[in-house]
DNA sequence: CCACAGCTTGACCAATCGGTCAAGATTTTT
DNA sequence: AAAAATCTTGACCGATTGGTCAAGCTGTGG
């Protein structure tokens, strides 16, 4: 039972701390919102004393604050497989896979992001307003270039950016309902797998996608 | 300035309050969360004393439990359109149209649904294992019907349903996020109508929706 | 018109929360 | 090895919260 204790120098204790701390908070912020998390609750998942959160973040807030700054760049990272494609069949088909993909290993940011939004985004608006309509506006451009190139049908890039975040992010947000209609059981990968594959080939069927020769 | 004042009856009173109590706790619990509402913040709205809404209902909890509750039953009843189809296009569409319709008239229902399964369905989880999953079944069934007479292509109907949902929702859930990405202004009549038009056209193209004949 | 049942409300309370602080432990620097 | 900087933590505090209560108010049924 001798646990190797931490020959740690500063800087490791400050990152694994700040890590622990962050993961806790994630984790909670998910299950509580922000108002129903507490910062002893937290603490407790950490395993750290209430007081020593306070010591890495000073306030509630900054540690939300920083939970969904980090989730959002995560989730701005996923979308660079978007651009390398050459059409809509391999960059959407490889778009939804990854977001998929964090929706099953990361629930619980989706669920942060999910709550911030709904609350009108009080401590993210900025990012809406600039990091994330430069994103969408940027993204839109590619589809609409697509659909000028006959690779796909004219259908309104916008909407179509909406339904490919809402029905992705559904099974990171729904995960406990979709749980429960699956009998309790969390989806196999054999169930993840065919989630995916219907939600691409609906999607990329319905916008008449056409491989690019 | 004389507004007439309620010649109200017992029942009638009771009646007023309780609607003036449950709308103002909706709008509250979207905004905030179960945890960032207070019950006296939902008094301010109702512009009711805090003591009243305690006399109406006892407890917070048994307050949120009775708003959950009746946003169900609501999106259970939208749903009785999806029955009366002859086929995927016509039942699907209309399905489609009202729960656009209901996203544009009543995003706070949906916002607390929407919080209330992210948290693990505290309260309403008896509702999922019970009501959600025999409707579901049900749909599924009926789908299930409409690819065995030809009418759509083979989709998994269980993920096409989770489709629907998400999409259609996600104009409650995220309309701060919508209306920030459509420079701060809510989305006009035109735009809603094209909005619904697209997810339309792009799911029931995407499994192949063939007219009834 | 009177007695009773239901409705209203300001004042109050115990519990909990976010945040502070000072004293001690540990590592780094000089 | 001593001084400085950083990290840890139990005890504590003011503010807020959900909920209570008793006294007064208002329809209603006899």
């Amino acid at each position: 039972m001798t646990t190797q204790h931490r020959p740690a120098s500063r800087k490791e204790i400050r990152q694994e701390n700040e890590k622990l701390i962050l993961q806790a908070a994630e984790k909670t912020f998910a299950e509580a919102g922000f108002g129903g998390a507490t910062m002893q609750l937290i603490a407790d998942v950490a395993g750290l004393p209430k007081a020593n959160l306070h010591y890495y973040f000073p306030t509630k807030e900054s540690l939300y604050r920083r939970v969904v700054q980090d989730i959002f760049h995560v989730w701005l990272q996923a979308a660079d497989i978007f651009d390398a494609a050459d059409g809509p069949i391999e960059g959407l088909g490889a778009y939804i896979d990854a977001k998929m993909e964090i929706s099953r290993k990361h629930p619980a940011g989706s669920k942060v992001w999910a709550s911030e939004v709904m609350h009108r985004a009080p401590v993210i608006q900025d990012y809406l307003e600039t990091t994330l309509r430069d994103w969408t506006e940027g993204r839109i451009a590619v589809i609409e270039r697509w659909i000028d190139q006959g690779l796909m049908d004219p259908v309104n890039p916008r909407h179509l950016l909406y339904m490919l975040w809402a029905t992705t992010q559904h099974y990171a947000d729904f995960n406990h309902q979709i749980e429960t209609l699956n009998n309790g059981r969390p989806l196999s990968d054999a169930q993840w797998a065919e989630a995916t594959d219907t939600v691409k080939r609906i999607i990329l069927s319905g916008i008449g996608a056409r491989p690019a020769t």
